[in-house]
RNA sequence: GCCCUUGUAGCUCAGCUGGUAGAGCAAUUGAUUUGUAAUCAAUAGGUCCGCGGUUCGAAUCCGUGCGGGGGCACCA
């Protein structure tokens, strides 16, 4: 005679076993036609799951978190279920639900075309609409072994017997005909899921995510509880295509990339623009936070990587160059042994510590030819790196001085919004315990004084020492991790470098890594996606377009331009033969921030009136003080 | 690197089952002189990604290489 209390403390009160169907039928009507899911004592069973004794229920609609994975998990077995159907032959793998859907790995020789997604498609619509029951059943271990071994499903005998022997393994069935080894739990039947979903892509993936094993072939598909949902879910990515970077870039003249070497940028005179006040800026804040702006070469010598380590451990991702008295050189992928080279310079005491050393070095990576993205993802960077050289007693604060100038930075550039990510020591690792523990509390302090939402990533830290990584979310809910804080007590001594400390006893200094934006190249992509394009007036490639509504007012649009232009605004001025409406919709389009409209009423007046992007007030000003506010914009605080 | 997919004018894209290319925008020229998101007309523009093959004939079919895209793996 179980006692069931719900959420709000309510307690029912039954006589015999009762079901989640019964529970919720027993709560409301609208419960009972809405019920997907329920948890008992806090885990999650199937709404036919029988309950015998007292305990805590909840139940689960489609509103819920809980309720919407249910919907995604039982839409990928019903798209298995009707491509094994369509397909014979082809093997089920597994099927997980992941953000905004579901996907399901298959083995099968021929490739899935999107002509097939459409057709798997139409067979979910008809499993769904026919709502097959399903039905959980425990089986044996070898039952289950033998059973996928038998019908053909070897990925899925393979996924059993790597299941620890403890564990229930439980069978669901939808319908009579197609079954899986799932853990569950499920809809009660495939009308449940309803027609909120839509087969998005194909791709391979390695079957057990790993690239030693054969590919097998994914179905991507995305599900909601309801097709407003899904319309909305469709639009976001359609907005996101809107802002694409390498879309942008192209419109925009940005930059562009080409054959001949793949991952490299081709910089435009706009792009490089940005380039450049992305740089200056952060020269600026990077003197006054008393950093020191050095330049190491880019081509270095094989036996100096060999001994940082480097060639053994990162050699296979490093461009190489033989000269023609065949000595062998690389071409740097870091910056940190150049540094530890101007360190090493001249005897360093305790006084000269910390000592921040700062490049915009540019480095070159080999990265996979299937992992280069637009800007988000090259073989040639310029990093913001610096190393800052210090004794142990001075990581918290120097860590804290980093952990500000980065939330200062991205601020100014219209991230408000950032989460850290603090990793600990890995297993491997060098360094004694010590010391590991006074770097992991000297950095966690920092992270904490932040008061940012920060995760603990147990035993992700780099084997010299823990890190910070600082994720930015953009203006359309995107993550992308840019900013990262390492603690280095490795390289510092594997390069020689040394300090007199108050005693007059050598010591190696702690080196910190550390770096903005990460990769500037990068950090632009991201910029131009967060913005889509529409840049804040002081980092604008192109500020001002000086527009004379006809011939008659070309020589006064020319002295605004040359008057803006001197006063540091950038500018263009427009002279072409095409009448104001055609400029301002060219000039729109191309994303300028000001537009500055010249006829006989700024002759008279010795004024402009402007038009800022995406909207159509005017605003009359004397040039005079439009010069001066918007040249003060200009100035880096 | 792996799987799928894709490469046509400066850009965006048509070009069905093989008969050597077309539109819109941009460009150029001319007319229009415009007060807040496309004035009209004419002209010019192409090694159909490279190489090889099949064929009387290839942008189209096949092979291969190189790029791009979507994923997977990678991102010290």
């Amino acid at each position: 005679m179980p006692i069931i209390t719900l959420p709000d403390g309510k307690e029912l009160n039954f006589l015999k076993e009762v079901t989640g169907i019964e529970i919720s039928k027993k709560i409301s009507k609208s419960l009972a036609k809405d019920a997907l899911i329920i948890s008992v004592n806090g885990e999650l069973r199937d709404l036919y799951h029988i309950i015998k004794n007292d305990c805590y229920v909840k139940i689960f609609t489609s509103k819920d978190p809980e309720g919407l994975e249910v919907i995604r998990h039982d839409a990928a077995h019903i798209m298995a279920m009707a491509v094994q159907e369509l397909f014979p032959g082809t093997q089920v793998t597994i099927g997980p639900v992941i953000e905004n859907g579901f996907y399901y790995d298959f083995a099968r020789k021929e490739p899935f075309t999107s002509d097939d997604l459409k057709k798997i498609e139409k067979r979910m619509s008809e499993i769904i609409d026919k709502d097959i029951k399903t039905r959980r059943e425990v089986w044996e271990r070898e039952k289950a072994i033998n059973h996928f071994k038998k019908i053909g499903e070897k990925y899925k005998a393979e996924i059993i017997e790597s299941i620890p022997k403890n564990e229930e393994l439980s069978i669901y069935h939808h319908g009579d005909t197609w079954h899986d080894l799932c853990r569950g739990p499920h809809l009660v039947s495939s009308g449940k899921i309803g027609k909120a979903f839509k087969l998005t892509k194909v791709s391979g993936a390695y079957w057990r995510g790993n690239s030693k094993n054969e590919m097998l072939q994914r179905i991507y598909g995305t599900g909601w509880a309801t097709h407003k949902d899904l319309e909305s879910y469709l639009k976001r990515i359609e907005e996101a295509e809107k802002r694409d970077h390498r879309k942008l870039g192209k419109e925009m003249d940005l930059f562009h990339f080409r054959e001949e070497s793949p991952g490299s940028v081709f910089w435009h005179e706009k792009g490089w623009s940005l380039f450049r006040k992305l740089i200056n800026y952060m020269r600026a804040k990077q003197d006054a936070a008393g950093y020191k702006e050095v330049n190491t070469p880019e081509v270095l010598d094989r036996l100096l990587w060999e001994k940082s380590g480097h060639w053994e451990k990162y050699g296979a991702n490093m461009y190489t160059t033989q000269t023609p008295d065949e000595k062998v050189f690389a071409i740097k992928p870091m910056n940190c042994p150049g540094h530890i080279h101007v360190f090493n310079q001249g005897l360093k005491s305790y006084r000269d510590l910390p000592l921040r050393i700062t490049e915009f070095g540019k480095v070159h990576r080999y990265e996979p030819s299937g992992s280069l993205h637009g800007l988000l993802r090259v073989r040639a960077f310029t990093q913001d790196d610096a190393h800052i050289f210090c004794s142990e007693d001075q990581i918290t604060s120097e860590c804290l001085n980093v952990t500000n100038l980065i939330l200062d930075i991205y601020k100014d550039l219209g991230f408000e919004n950032v989460i850290l990510k603090y990793a600990d020591r890995p297993e491997v690792r060098v360094g004694n315990d010590d010391v590991w523990d006074k770097a992991e509390e000297s950095l966690l302090k920092a992270v904490k004084e932040t008061k940012l939402e920060y995760t603990i990533n147990k035993g992700e830290g780099a084997f010299y020492g823990p890190k910070i990584e600082f994720v930015l979310r953009d203006a359309i809910g995107r993550d992308w991790q840019c900013g990262t804080l390492q603690v280095d007590f490795n390289l510092p001594g594997r390069l020689e470098a040394s300090y007199i400390d108050k005693s007059g006893a050598k010591k190696i200094p702690v080196m910190l890594h550390r770096a903005l934006f990460g990769s500037l190249e990068r950090f632009i992509g991201i910029l131009i996606e967060h913005y889509a394009g529409k840049f804040p007036f002081w980092i604008s490639p192109l500020q001002t377009v000086v527009i004379p509504i006809s011939e008659d007012f070309e020589d006064y649009a020319k002295i605004v331009y040359e008057k803006v232009k001197k006063a540091g605004i950038s500018s263009f001025v427009d002279l072409k033969k095409h009448n104001l409406n055609y400029k301002i919709r060219e000039h729109s389009l191309a994303k300028i921030p000001i537009l500055l409209i010249c006829g006989k009423k700024e002759v008279d007046t010795n004024s402009v009136t402007i038009r800022r992007l995406d909207s159509n007030k005017q605003e009359n000003m004397e040039l005079k003080s439009f010069i001066k506010k918007f040249s003060a914009l200009n100035k880096i605080s």
